[in-house]
DNA sequence: TTTCACTGTTTTATATAATGAAACAGTGTT
DNA sequence: AACACTGTTTCATTATATAAAACAGTGAAA
């Protein structure tokens, strides 16, 4: 906290603590949590109070996330540019796959899950919208990855797969840098991509991107199911069904840039 | 400016300014508009966007709201508490109703738009979830007044009808504390509110109350659409839709408190 | 009850970061 | 080429953020 000059990173730093797995902070786990004095901590939480950015509990006098900052990332245009002209389409692709369907954005060398539809099977992949994942060991991840810039491509690849943080989430993860450009070599030739438990085991994944009007790879769609239920002979149509989303996707975001 | 002491209070303030209708701000207009120096104002900007709270079109070189900011909203609970489980609930009443569903909490005098699902009809209604709208003047709204503590009630009526903050939005518009109270207890009586173009011509909504397990109104569920397709014999159809989606929202959000 | 250990909150002198005027650096226009 | 308009950087001055300590309220154990 101390190494943070200004109060607007402190703010958000402080904020960042507020995760789905832990929502709730009182003023003295957090200041040891962040390394900093407890009435500084108490003063940040408190003017966020004030701002409903937080709300505390009155039973158990801790602090979450508030209102506040639902309705600011409400406003955010991502949302307003782009989720509520995709979603339409995405319950129509999950309608007629039966899988769980995701929108995602490349965030530097990681996927950001924009929107999802859930299968309406009772077996379905748990993810968290505004969450992230690693681009390399997911569909959608590889098709992005495949669309960059050759040059941008490399770099990231090399950035993603050369250092010791790589993980292989499973034994199909794909952890090395040739395997990873001819991989992704094979995805712009074909226009699609697969992921075969290489996230996670019995989780297949079938994700093809999305174009905005100036030709640039802006997002990537993509359906999702457990890895029994997942027919190989259906791939083709499942392909066919995510390209038409897309293409559908595409007419109505035009010039956006993530 | 000048005025808010700490910097947590200005952060949020110059956040504030990216609305819907004005998402991107450059440095000076956002500087006069705040009223406060362009070089503080900018120190500020730049600070958020190096935490992607703030995004920079490179382009325009303004500022427009973040992925980052989209992703905390994202982790507020009201979200993975109350939207994640009651989505589907909304989109099955819109696809029996057929029209747009919305769910609202009550904030202060206001009615807060948590989540929406919208008729697949052409012509339809333009919200904004996360946005707020006046409790007296809609049907979301007085469902929420309605079920009310008395003494909170009142003072709340009170509130809202004695000043001159008063707005008759249309003709229809409740503007007399005396009548406001009287239409409360109908609606207590009935289950149900309508609103009949009372906040905008042309708009018809009916709306039932969603109870927590302790018995608490935390929220209310509409079906809102255009006037002249609006059936008056199909209200009772509507409101038996409502109250069953209601009852499945119930059975699912277990103690939530708004 | 009394003590203890633990919360959240308020106070205060001190240290540190925020401020705004001015200069700078780009851009497109006349 | 001069102008008017952006965004950005600099730096001495000022005002706010900081952390230690005291305070207050809670619940559990002796």
């Amino acid at each position: 906290m101390q190494q943070l000059k200004s109060s607007v990173h402190k703010t958000f730093a402080i904020l960042e603590y507020f995760t789905p797995q832990k929502p709730e902070w009182g003023v003295t786990e957090l200041a040891i949590a962040v390394g900093s004095n407890k009435s500084t901590v108490y003063r940040f939480l408190s003017d966020l109070c004030k701002l409903d950015i937080l709300t505390k509990n009155p039973n158990s006098d801790k602090y979450a996330l508030g209102l506040k900052l639902f309705e600011l990332g409400s406003r955010v245009s991502l949302k307003s540019a782009f989720v509520e002209k995709t979603h339409p389409e995405l319950e129509s692709v999950a309608k007629d796959i039966t899988e769980t369907v995701h929108i995602a954005v490349l965030k530097k060398d990681q996927i950001f899950y924009v929107d999802k539809v859930e299968s309406p099977q009772g077996l379905k992949i748990s993810s968290q919208i505004g969450s992230y994942n690693p681009a390399y060991a997911t569909a959608l991840g590889k098709v992005l990855l495949s669309y960059l810039p050759e040059n941008q491509q490399k770099e990231t690849a090399k950035k993603l797969l050369r250092s010791d943080a790589v993980t292989a989430y499973t034994k199909n993860t794909i952890t090395k840098q040739k395997n990873l450009l001819k991989a992704l070599d094979e995805i712009k030739q074909n226009g699609y991509a697969i992921d075969r438990e290489e996230y996670e085991l019995g989780l297949i994944c079938v994700a093809v991107p999305i174009f905005n009007q100036e030709g640039n790879v802006v997002a990537s769609l993509s359906a999702s199911g457990p890895a029994n239920r997942f027919e190989e002979k259906e791939v083709t149509r499942y392909v066919t069904t995510l390209k038409k989303g897309a293409n559908a996707i595409q007419n109505k975001i035009g010039y956006f840039k993530p």
